[in-house]
DNA sequence: CGTAGTTTTGAGTGCGTTCAAGAGATGTGG
DNA sequence: CCACATCTCTTGAACGCACTCAAAACTACG
């Protein structure tokens, strides 16, 4: 069961043999490896597999003429990313740290028959993925910059955060331009929204894409409406 | 095969039978009807159905909890609503206009033996959700309240637009704050937008909530990036 | 060590917000 | 059918937050 994928820019392509770390042990599954800011798809590219990240993050964003660009979702490890629209990609998806992801043939999202299984992952994927994107909105509507901040911190603590004595540690790969683009603010306002809170000492930072929450409680608060 | 609504606020539950309207004919489907800002459910409220829409408007929001409130979508003929997040719905959803909606058992969302293809069109159905929401993306960021207003004029005279004359007419069933709470701009702004457009003579207003465009390629220039 | 990219910070501007008031539309009861 | 109450929409004036432009500090990489 091999799929030959049309927009294979260089990416080295393996088979994996039982991941352990795989959500989804099977053999044979089609594995492919990415390096930074390697390109996964594009907007346009018929979608031939949906694709389940297995280790780094990469991300999705759709690109307007005038050059601006809003992302729409961070792939983390788990994630499931590619949902087709009349069997093409809707966004474009880029490495932002070398990945690894696992191709799933497009045909199991319709198809229950040969792996009913997968089958349902993908479907209850699909459904998450509605979920996390109206979680999304709430973060872009209706809140000011710090707010926005707040909230996307606060995510970040949740889904990648690791405890330090007694606060949490978590480092990201984003730019300041990446979590200004997904949280539709400039990235001078994210940048300075980030000083301000280490000047309350809510937060620390180890190096610019490192962070200590030092105060979970106020970046909670600041996150507001949830 | 019929379904139990535990949040049925009276709302009047008929047996539809071979409606010819229906996009998906089918003896024995069960049909709620609601009367205007009647709630269709809850969030928070377990998903029992997923509802297909038949006739009305409805109107997908969530509220936090200092009261603003985020519009997700506007559910129209045609559109499912109502996907679940771990068996509860997770936006409120209320009738803007006299509505009709099919329920169908969300076990068919997951279930393809019952019913293969029913649970082919809810799995294709949230395919189109995930690409709608991508695009309400890029209606919120980004995009000046001009482009978002035009967005959201263009967006409606694709979906229920009528030829009339030379022009293009429709009618909409929600508010200036509606249109707001979905734009995330104040209804001031949403007001003074139209208002705007009106005097560069873009479009002409029958009423407040009927519309007729005057001149598309102006509005969708407006809207800029799509 | 030099170059390119990222992040931070400052200063000034402008767009959308807030507050306020009036005009228009809709519905209800006398 | 009209008077009144309520809700929606429009418009004005002033403020403030986030944006733009600009420059310096920091980081990473060959």
């Amino acid at each position: 069961m091999y799929i030959t994928n049309a927009t294979d820019f260089g990416t080295k392509t393996v088979n994996a043999v039982l991941a352990i770390s795989s959500p989804q042990p099977s053999i044979g599954k089609k594995t492919k490896m990415l390096k930074c800011s390697d390109n996964l798809f594009h907007e346009g590219d018929e979608a031939l597999a949906v694709y389940e990240v297995v280790s780094g993050v990469l991300l999705l964003s759709k690109v307007f003429e005038n050059g601006r660009r809003q992302i729409i979702a961070f792939g983390y490890p788990g994630d499931i990313i590619g949902f087709p629209r009349n069997g093409d990609y809707h966004t474009e998806c880029d490495a932002l740290t070398p990945s690894t992801v696992t191709a799933h043939n497009v045909k199991h999202l319709e198809d229950s028959e040969t792996d009913p299984f997968l089958h349902l992952r993908l479907v209850r994927a699909a459904m998450n993925e509605i979920s996390a994107m109206q979680d999304h909105f709430m973060m872009l509507g209706g809140k000011t910059a710090s707010e926005k901040v707040a909230s996307f911190l606060c995510l970040m603590m949740q889904r990648v955060g690791k405890p330090l004595g007694n606060y949490t540690q978590f480092d990201f790969p984003m730019t300041r331009s990446d979590i200004a683009d997904f949280l539709s603010v400039t990235l001078y306002t994210v940048s300075r929204t980030i000083s301000s809170f280490k000047a309350k000492e809510i937060i620390a930072l180890e190096s610019a894409k490192s962070i200590i929450v030092l105060n979970p409680e106020a970046l909670m608060a600041m996150a507001e409406a949830n």
